[in-house]
DNA sequence: TTTGAATCGTCAATTATTTGACAAAAGGGG
DNA sequence: CCCCTTTTGTCAAATAATTGACGATTCAAA
């Protein structure tokens, strides 16, 4: 079996940007990229980058650097890129609509099975070629389509409680895309994408910029 | 003039996460906060609070703890969360649709005044009480408008040449929803949101997990 | 074949972040 | 009024992340 060492949690981030990065040059055509391009290119240094794929299972050549295509196959195999992972959209506002018809999700392996909603005047509305569907189903789908991944496109309020029944129908991982935090027994990861966060740390980041004390 | 002191880096979203909870907690009528109390709610602990909020000018007390309203009110104003954000969509798809009407971005101070595509066929549409502009409008408009803000909802290939098209026009700050790597000036702030580098991220944990190696 | 330049992998030094510890402050009860 | 408990603010220790440095390797050109 393949192994997976478990990685410094600053890496993981940075490994999706190499791997995203080094699709675009491999469908570009290119075959070699250095620690220095993978650097320049994401605004960082080469001797992050070499430290950070020493935790990999893959050697560059002196000289040349990294080729693509095995980079890229290697990567996609740790982070789970190489695989397809059944999703359903939780909340068919604007937002969670949106999402289901994301072509983006499909063309990365997030295949939408599912958009649910506790609102029943969105139950059996059409998005794409799938249907809303009550909440009350959801365990029962999740059970029986093996349904890996959950995204959380719910008001901050009820995030939480759609969570604990994702949970309890057996989900591996949650995607919050509430502003709330999330709790959740170790068996299942979750992770925060949070736009209204982000959009504040950026007003953060503007402000300071403005202050003439910013550096 | 009020202080803004640098924050470190990893302290910025935390005190995101601290604004939130406080805003729900003083809207359900709580008083006083302890720094326990948040890092319980937060999966943090509460040295790590405490030393967060030792950057901001705001001081508990002894054995009750921080006033709610009182460290909204600071949390808030070294954020940016007290002010409005004329903001800027761009991209017309069924993303930066969704994100045009997401009521979730008024409520947090992101006045959405704009949205932006460069597919004629889109050019018109109405999208809310906003209508549809295509992009060799744009930086007359972030300029006569005083456009602070910019969301790019557009594919990863096109965010680039997007980013510095709202960079000429004199756009503030930019939030990044495609998977690429943006490069901008320092006088302009850029914060990713890539939903699906994190959906990767997601199902990396989620590999671990399932392994038996993992921890 | 030898030399020179580019680039890797790794180690150690530096810098940043998180944590634990505790004196001082504040409130409440006797 | 004094003591006991809780909780802050801060310091120093421990841990983690990033960076710079350099020997080893590889390729290409002389």
């Amino acid at each position: 079996m393949m192994q997976i060492p478990t990685l410094p949690p600053a890496v993981v981030p940075r490994l999706t940007k190499y791997l995203a990065l080094i699709q675009q040059l491999s469908s570009e055509g290119v075959q070699w990229v250095s620690s220095q391009d993978l650097a320049d290119a994401l605004g960082l240094t080469s001797s992050t980058v070499r430290q950070d794929l020493s935790h990999v299972d893959y050697s560059g050549i002196s000289k040349r650097g990294y080729e693509t295509t095995g980079l890229e196959k290697v990567l996609a195999g740790i982070l789970g890129a190489d695989r397809e992972w059944k999703t359903v959209v939780i909340g068919a506002g604007n937002l969670g609509m949106a999402l289901a018809r994301h072509e983006e999700f499909l063309r990365h392996g997030f295949t939408m099975c599912g958009v649910f909603d506790s609102d029943e005047k969105k139950i059996g509305r059409k998005v794409g070629r799938l249907t809303v569907r009550g909440m009350r189903d959801l365990p029962a789908f999740v059970g029986s389509e093996m349904v890996q991944v959950g995204v959380l496109a719910v008001p901050a309020s009820a995030a939480q409680s759609c969570a604990d029944l994702l949970i309890a129908s057996g989900i591996k991982g949650l995607l919050n895309l509430s502003l709330a935090h999330l709790i959740a027994p170790r068996t299942v990861a979750v992770m925060d994408s949070r736009m209204i966060a982000s959009l504040i740390e950026l007003t953060h980041a503007i402000t300071l910029r403005q202050n003439p004390s910013s550096p």
